[in-house]
RNA sequence: CGCGGGGUAGAGCAGUUGGCAGCUCGCCAGGCCCAUAACCUGGAGGUCACCGGUUCAAAUCCGGUCCCCGCAACCA
């Protein structure tokens, strides 16, 4: 029986446009997907839109729209984004499907059930001036920072609330028995010092008088679920959870993906949620960081915004791919430019994979030389699936680039195209056809097009040149 | 003394069982001419933030200083 693996990315907020950094996220849970079905595994990997809550709310009533509408019109948006990112997902989940519903009301039983679910008055600090409520770390010596001449109203309000503070042990337990639950380290690392600074309990719904786009509690007409208390449970209504045991049984539990904003929701509140419920944790969670650009966080306000599809008209699907999985989204935030990535695109896919794939299938195609396609190369390979097991796409591609520099440098010191010996010109011809057919395989999870189109090429039985791969920009 | 991360060539980064300081891009010179003005070779360029300590030996370990960046909870 092959193995079965599960992996999801966060759902993003449905009402803004899809940004890169959701983009990169989506981009490595499909490569890994990807790898995982070339390895044979049976591979269920979910992604979807959160749309309930406050802003969502706000904004179909600007616009005079009913909020259900509102969500489906722009769920297409994100639906666009399959096609343009080439992604290979099992499922889309929108937090609005009927079965999430009933997971999340279902979920909330439990936990309720299980006593962690309670009601408590709580003070809700509001600015007048704003018409919002306003948390601790926005205000400026106590006061709102756009309306420091109004004091702030306290409101109590009657919330129910989750028994996060009783899970402070068994979360440090979960991060010591699991070393690589949150990957990078450095992120397990600050998970465990903020759960170790102790925990509160916080809020889990909202007045319905107020916001009335969420869940409905059960058995309490006034109120709705806070947004994100559902949204975490589609994790496992994606897969079956709770009417088909069997089917969640078999996948769960799963490997999650996520920014590092997430790094609080996804490895400690929804951990301490799954154990509210009496259900096992997530397997893994990897937490990319954040792009940023020209050394700036990305803002409207800024102009300095890259939206995943100017990347995709400027250097097509594989090449964003590319770009985004080169990256090293485990160290410290990664600084993209369009020069930047007109260089790398320059330099790796033109002059690099691109010029190779041309030269050897151009003096194939001169020569009239077919070549034997039964290749390997087990040490590259062990390399790059470790690499890739690891995450770590970034490093896989260097390994993958060494073999393909490699073969640019034997062509040069061997000169074939001097050579008037068809035997002779295929034994230095054929090796390096074999050695970028096994970078194709590689690189399969990371640019599927591609690897496909350098399969074609060298499998032929009368060897073309063909299109270029990557014009240069 | 809130928590965490970082400061290595012009740029972006790698580099912890301590052992002549590396990679990519860019720049300069040469080679090649099959290929997408692509490819290959060589070179210039760094007192590894600063100060002190341990050691035969420190980017790497220890102590201190300066600077930068996240987070500080319900912002889903």
């Amino acid at each position: 029986m092959s193995k079965k693996f599960y992996i999801t990315t966060t759902l993003p907020y449905i009402n803004a446009d899809p940004h890169i950094g959701f983009a990169l996220e989506i981009i490595r849970a499909d490569a890994l997907a990807r790898f995982k079905r070339a390895q044979g595994d049976d591979v269920f990997f979910n992604t979807g839109t959160d749309e309930h809550g406050l802003k969502i709310y706000q904004k179909a009533q600007e616009l005079g729209m009913d909020v259900q509408k509102y969500c489906d019109e722009h769920v297409e948006g994100w639906y666009k984004l399959k096609n343009a990112l080439n992604l290979s997902y099992d499922n889309f989940i929108r937090t609005t499907d009927e079965h999430h519903i009933k997971a999340a009301q279902e979920f909330w039983r439990r936990a309720m059930a299980n006593g962690y679910i309670y009601k408590k008055q709580y003070k809700i600090k509001y600015c007048v001036g704003c018409e919002l409520e306003k948390t601790d770390s926005e205000l400026v010596d106590g006061k709102c920072p756009l309306h420091p001449n109004r004091e702030l109203e306290v409101i109590e309000e009657e919330n129910y609330f989750f028994k996060f503070s009783e899970f402070q042990n068994k979360l440090l337990e979960l991060y010591k028995n699991n070393h690589d639950f949150v990957v990078p380290a450095t992120r397990l690392n600050e998970i465990k010092k903020f759960v170790e600074m102790g925990l509160e309990d916080f809020s889990i719904s909202r007045l319905k008088s107020k916001m009335p786009w969420g869940v409905p509690i059960p058995n309490d007409d006034e109120q709705v679920m806070y947004v994100w208390f559902d949204a975490l449970v589609n994790y496992i209504s994606a897969i079956g959870w709770p009417d088909d045991e069997e089917k969640f049984n078999s996948w769960w539990p799963g490997v999650q993906v996520a920014g590092k904003d997430n790094l609080r929701q996804q490895s400690a509140m929804w951990q301490a949620m799954l154990m509210a419920v009496g259900s096992p944790n997530s397997e893994k969670i990897y937490i990319n960081s954040f792009i940023t650009s020209n050394g700036q966080k990305m803002s409207k306000s800024l102009g300095n915004v890259i939206s995943p599809y100017e990347m995709i008209d400027k250097y097509g699907t594989d090449g964003t791919r590319y770009l985004l999985l080169s990256l090293n989204t485990f160290s410290d935030d990664m600084d993209i430019t369009w020069q930047g990535m007109d260089d790398k695109f320059n330099a790796d896919l033109a002059n690099g994979l691109g010029n190779l794939v041309a030269r050897v299938s151009n003096l194939l195609e001169k020569n009239e030389i077919s070549i034997n396609v039964d290749a390997k190369n087990e040490e590259l390979k062990n390399k790059v699936v470790e690499q890739i097991e690891l995450f770590r796409s970034d490093e896989a591609i260097k390994f993958i680039w060494e073999v393909l520099r490699k073969c640019d440098e034997v062509l040069t010191i061997k000169q074939p195209w001097k050579m008037a010996d068809t035997d002779k010109i295929k034994n230095v011809l054929e090796p390096i056809a074999q050695n970028i057919l096994v970078c194709a395989d590689l690189l399969l999870p990371i640019m599927p097009e591609t690897a496909a189109k350098i399969k074609d090429v060298f499998t032929a039985k009368e060897i073309k040149k063909g299109e270029s791969l990557f014009p240069r920009i």
